[in-house]
DNA sequence: GATACTCTTTGACGCAGATCAAGTGACAGG
DNA sequence: CCTGTCACTTGATCTGCGTCAAAGAGTATC
């Protein structure tokens, strides 16, 4: 597979930026440019609901978004969180298989699913760059079922954290140096729905970190990390997880 | 995406009917047939751990695989498990991230990294079937992280079992008719490991349910389910999860 | 046929995290 | 200012599953 992200431009549409190359496709990008189109969700609202009829497909521009699943008797378990430039929808499936759910207010930039599968087919770039995406978040999958089966509440909690302040990271491209401080995008309710815990473990481990100095908070939603790899290594995880990279 | 799964032929080799279209690529596909070799591994061996370098993509033939995540401190957790036909290997990268285990006696087809790159490359069939098979999986991974986060151990094993029904069925291309008879390719330390659970806890849900007529067992390794719907029921799936298509 | 494996089952007990419940602080609207 | 709501914290208690331990069952080796 070529790498063509060196010479990627990154605009306002982050499909531009993620699914294809500017330089090497830029006919088929001003047609994706002709497709595209923007739409508005505020906090807590629901996009869409498992098993109904999703005829789009789209990346997140701005703000956060969830993907949950529901069990009958209401047992929740998020299985996606997306980030700006994370993509959301299948292409060859026309029934949304997730609830998604807006957590803050958003910008979504869409594309009817018909002529984004036509592009698909006519530009492979476009395929191998989804391909890639989708690798990535399997392997995120993974490490969320490692963290999910095995690791303690605690670890959970530690684990959590230092995923959001590596993406926010990863976000803004700049190297963490000094106090970390990272605002975490959801609930307490949220991040249980993450970890698969209750809200009530999910705040009393969170203080527990507070308590042994691991973080300090700043209100309820804001987390500053006096030492990233305390955080960690309570985390559980064997590697700095590309944090320092 | 154009659909070419109608006429696939399929052969000795899974790459063959699961990656690429035989009609619309023969040039192609003899070009894969060039470069494929196979592999064969016994029962318990691992094929390749984690971190390792791995410079081949390949598909399961016979027998069954596992990826594993194992913690500092000996803790593991499954994180694929792979029949005849799945594909192990990410293209675009040369390190394993799991450890990949063969738990019966295993063949595998397998294609140097580098040449079924520039293949892909070449050939926007094989990224796109790709990409459907990643989705799959990454579907797959989704469907475990509720299991893992939100299921009673009994839930686990009601799951772990109509989910192996379900992909032997698949396999076989014969729906399940009658007295559904299921061999459980796994020890009890491995349905563990792919629960998030111990194997004293698997081994007594197992009789429980075996106690409560929802299973009956026939050695260690051979269940019978008398009624598939009270098994899904069992297993607090709300859908029948493609058994009955 | 005895021994030594590995895999599995079953029992007794303890604990991490769920459940149930009460209380705090921030903020908006009347 | 009072009141309601929402997000969060903290406490008390309960329980599902993990841990530790022992023993049965099947298979291979000599």
């Amino acid at each position: 597979m070529q790498d063509h992200s060196t010479h990627v431009q990154c605009s306002e549409c982050p499909i531009r930026h993620r699914a294809v190359c500017a330089k090497c496709e830029s006919d088929e990008l001003s047609r994706l440019e002709q497709i595209k189109y923007y739409r508005s969700f505020q906090a807590g609202q629901t996009i869409i609901w498992s098993g109904d009829r999703m005829d789009f497909v789209g990346s997140v521009v701005t703000g956060i978004a969830t993907l949950t699943q529901t069990m009958e008797d209401g047992r929740r378990q998020m299985v996606g969180l997306l980030l700006p430039s994370d993509f959301v929808g299948r292409p060859g499936r026309s029934v949304a298989a997730y609830d998604v759910t807006a957590t803050t207010d958003l910008v979504m930039c869409c594309f009817r699913k018909k002529p984004f599968e036509d592009m698909m087919a006519a530009t492979p770039h476009i395929a191998q760059r989804l391909l890639e995406m989708t690798l990535d978040e399997l392997d995120a999958a993974r490490e969320w079922m490692l963290l999910l089966g095995r690791k303690t509440a605690r670890e959970k909690i530690a684990s959590l954290i230092s995923i959001i302040a590596r993406r926010e990271a990863a976000l803004h491209l700049r190297k963490p140096k000094g106090m970390l401080s990272v605002d975490l995008p959801l609930t307490r309710e949220e991040m249980a729905d993450y970890l698969g815990l209750t809200l009530e473990t999910v705040s009393r481990q969170i203080s527990a970190l507070k308590k042994d100095g691991v973080i300090a908070l700043e209100g309820n939603r804001h987390v500053q990390i006096p030492d990233i790899d305390r955080l960690l290594e309570e985390a559980g995880d064997d590697s700095d997880g590309g944090m320092l990279v």
